[in-house]
DNA sequence: GCCGTTTTCGGCCCGACTGTTTTCAGTCG
C-alpha cells in the first residue's frame, strides 16, 4: 500500500513550496491533501485504479495528476525540478525549534548554509546577527535549539502513548495535590490517545496563576523552562519530553480543552462551520460575530452542541468523517474497556510468560473477564520456550482441571502457533484441531521479500484451523516498521476466509493500528480482536491501550470479537462454522 | 491548489509569543 508514501511526497512538495515563499493556500492544499491520504481508510492504488482518486476530497486536477504520475511511473516530475531549485539538505534545518521556511530559506540564500553544521558554525561565528532584522537573541536561540535538538535525537522523536500516559499520570498527581489547583486534564494527542506523542499538553484551572507557575518550577522531573507566559508555559521534563501547560479562566475551561485537544484539521473544521452561521470559536469560547457576545465556553459539551453536532469522543477527533457524521447524529457509540469479557492473547510459564498459568487464570477472574485466552508460544519458537504437541496435551490437560474450578467462567486453551517461512504452521492439523481457537502469526523472516510475506500470510489465513492472526503487520513502534506486505490481499483473504484480525494492545505493537483496524472493519467487514499479549498478571491493564486503538478506529463493541459471550464468539469463528 | 445549502471566483481558522521592532513578520500549536 502506497498511502503513506504518497504523502510524504505531497508533504515534501508543501515544505519545498513553503521555502520558497510560494502562496500559503496553495502549500496548505498539498499539507491537507497529504493528511487525507495518510489517514485514508482505504488503498489509495485501488481507488486510482477504480477510478475514484478525485472523490477523496482535497484532491483536485494538480494534485491527482501528480499521484497518477507516481503511482503509474514511480516518479513526480514536479518534486524532482523542486528538488532542484532547494537542496533537500535544507529541510534539516527545519527540524530546529524556531527555525522555519522562511528563516531557513534566508539562511540558504544569504548565509549559504544548508546543513546543522554550518548553521551552528555561523551562529558561533556571529555571522547570523548581522543579516537585517536578526540579532544576538535569534543567534543564542538557535545555538541553544540545535544542542536540545541533539539531545533529543538521542531518543526518539515522537514518544509512545504508552510512554507518555503514564508520565502524564506522574504530573498531574503531583499537581493535584496543591489547593490551588482546582483542575487539571492533560489535552492534546495524549486525550486522542495517539499511539505516539510529539509533546504533552495539559490544561489547568486556577486562582492563582503566579503560584501555579511557581509550582511548576519545582516539578521533580523538571530539566529546563523553554518558555513561561501569563497564560503558557513550556518545558521538558526528563526523559526529554516537552510539556505545555495552559492556565485557563473556569470559565473558559471547556473552550480551552476542545482547543487544545485538536487535532488541528479538526478545529479548524469546526471553526468554518461556526463561521457560516455566524459564530467564531476560539480557545476562550464561542462568540456571536455580529456583536462578539460570548455564548458558551465553560464546558466542552456546549461548542458541539452550538454548533448543532453530536458530541465527539476526542478519539475522532482527527477530521476523519467524525464532524460529518456528528451533523447526520449518526456516531458510532464507541468500544468501552468495560465491554471487553475476556483477554484474547495471554501467555504464561508454559512458554515464555513470566507467571503460572494457574496466576493468570486466577487474575483474568479476579479482573472480571468471563473467559481468557491461553495462547502460549508453539514449538518452532524455541528462545520462547515454545510448546511440543506433548506439551501442549499436557497443558490441555491442566486447563480441564482448572476449568472445572471455576464458575462463570472459562479458560480457552488456545496457542500462538507459528507461520513458518512456507506459510505452513509449526503444528500439524490433529494438534491444530483440538484447540477452543488458534492463534498464528509471523515471529521469523520478516525480511523477506513482500510477496513471499503475503503469501505466507494469506496462507496461514487460508488454513482452515487459524482462527486470528497476531499482530498482522509486526511494527513495533519506534523500532521496527511493519514488514513489507500487501496489506490489501490480506485484508481480502481475512474476510473471504472469515479470519479474525487481532489489536495487539501492547504499547510498543498496537497492531493492527488504527487506520489499519478501521479500514479492515469498515471496508472489509472483518472482526477484531482484542489481546495484551500478557506474560506476566500486570499486564493485563495494558487492554486499555488496545481500546484506545479501536475507539480511534471508529469500531463499536459489536464489531470486536471479545465483547461476545464464548458461545457467540463460537458463531463467528470459522472452525465452527465448518463443522457445522 | 481546492472548493461551493448564499459562490465556478474569491475566499481559505485563530491566537500567543518572540525578537526586532516604532507596527509587524515569523513561528508555533
Amino acid at each position: 500500500m502506497k498511502n503513506r508514501e504518497v504523502a510524504q511526497i505531497l508533504d515534501e512538495i508543501a515544505t519545498l513550496l513553503e521555502i520558497k515563499g510560494e502562496n500559503k493556500y496553495k502549500i496548505a492544499a498539498y499539507q491537507e491533501a497529504a493528511r487525507r491520504i495518510e489517514n485514508l481508510p482505504e488503498d489509495i492504488e485501488k481507488l486510482f485504479k477504480e477510478g475514484k482518486l478525485y472523490q477523496i476530497k482535497g484532491i483536485g486536477e494538480s494534485i491527482g495528476q501528480k499521484i497518477k504520475e507516481y503511482l503509474t511511473t514511480g516518479k513526480v516530475t514536479y518534486l524532482e525540478e523542486l528538488r532542484k531549485e532547494i537542496p533537500p539538505e535544507i529541510l534539516e534545518l527545519l527540524k530546529i525549534p524556531g527555525i522555519g521556511p522562511k528563516l531557513a530559506y534566508r539562511l540558504y540564500t544569504e548565509l549559504g548554509i544548508k546543513d546543522l553544521e554550518s548553521l551552528e558554525k555561523a551562529a558561533k561565528e556571529g555571522k547570523i546577527r548581522l543579516l537585517p532584522r536578526l540579532g544576538p537573541k535569534v543567534e543564542q536561540n538557535i545555538l541553544e535549539a540545535i544542542k536540545e535538538y541533539k539531545e533529543k535525537q538521542q531518543v526518539s522523536e515522537r514518544i509512545p502513548l504508552g510512554v507518555a500516559l503514564p508520565l502524564v499520570e506522574e504530573i498531574v498527581n503531583y499537581l493535584s495535590q496543591y489547593p490551588f489547583v482546582t483542575d487539571i486534564v492533560p489535552a492534546g494527542s495524549i486525550r486522542r490517545r495517539k499511539e505516539t506523542i510529539g509533546d504533552i499538553d495539559i490544561l489547568i484551572t486556577t486562582n492563582d496563576m503566579d503560584k501555579v507557575n511557581q509550582v511548576l518550577k519545582s516539578l521533580p522531573i523538571l530539566r529546563n523552562i523553554l518558555a513561561a507566559g501569563t497564560t503558557k508555559t513550556s518545558i521538558i521534563v526528563e526523559p526529554g519530553i516537552q510539556v505545555d501547560f495552559r492556565v485557563v479562566d473556569k470559565s473558559s475551561f471547556g473552550s480551552a480543552l476542545q482547543y487544545f485537544t485538536g487535532s488541528k484539521a479538526h478545529n479548524i473544521k469546526l471553526r468554518e462551520i461556526a463561521i457560516k452561521k455566524g459564530l467564531k470559536i476560539n480557545e476562550y469560547g464561542v462568540f456571536r460575530i455580529s456583536d462578539n457576545k460570548k455564548l458558551c465556553g465553560e464546558k466542552e459539551e456546549e461548542i458541539y452542541e452550538i454548533l448543532g453536532l453530536q458530541f465527539i469522543p476526542p478519539e475522532l477527533r482527527e477530521d476523519q468523517g467524525e464532524i460529518e457524521s456528528a451533523m447526520e447524529g449518526k456516531l458510532p457509540v464507541l468500544i468501552e474497556e468495560k465491554d471487553i469479557l475476556g483477554d484474547m492473547h495471554v501467555h504464561t510459564d508454559w512458554s515464555d510468560g513470566a507467571n503460572t498459568l494457574e496466576e493468570m487464570v486466577e487474575m483474568a477472574y479476579r479482573l472480571g473477564y468471563k473467559y481468557v485466552v491461553i495462547s502460549d508460544h508453539s514449538q518452532a519458537l524455541g528462545v520462547a520456550g515454545g510448546l511440543t504437541p506433548e506439551q501442549i496435551e499436557k497443558q490441555r490437560q491442566r486447563i480441564n482441571e482448572l476449568n472445572r474450578k471455576y464458575r462463570d467462567f472459562k479458560i480457552l486453551h488456545s496457542i500462538e502457533a507459528n507461520i513458518l517461512s512456507d506459510g505452513s504452521i509449526d503444528l500439524p492439523e490433529e494438534v491444530l484441531k483440538n484447540f477452543d481457537l488458534v492463534i498464528a502469526g509471523l515471529h521469523s523472516g520478516f525480511k523477506q521479500p513482500k510477496e513471499k510475506i503475503t503469501e505466507r500470510l494469506i496462507s496461514a489465513i487460508k488454513n482452515p484451523w487459524v482462527d486470528i492472526i497476531s499482530h498482522p503487520t509486526g511494527r513495533l513502534i519506534n523500532k521496527r516498521p511493519a514488514y513489507e506486505v500487501d496489506f490489501p490481499a490480506i485484508l481480502y483473504w481475512a474476510k473471504e476466509t472469515g479470519t479474525v484480525l487481532e489489536i495487539n494492545a501492547q504499547p510498543d505493537r498496537l497492531d493492527l493500528c488504527d487506520i489499519d483496524a478501521r479500514m479492515a472493519r469498515e471496508k472489509y467487514g472483518i472482526y477484531l480482536s482484542i489481546g495484551t499479549d500478557s506474560h506476566d498478571i500486570r499486564s493485563y491493564s495494558l487492554i486499555k491501550y488496545g481500546i484506545y486503538v479501536a475507539r480511534r478506529a471508529w469500531l463499536r463493541k459489536e464489531d470486536v470479537l471479545n465483547t461476545y459471550p464464548w458461545e457467540e464468539v463460537k458463531l463467528k469463528l470459522k472452525r465452527y462454522k465448518e463443522k457445522r
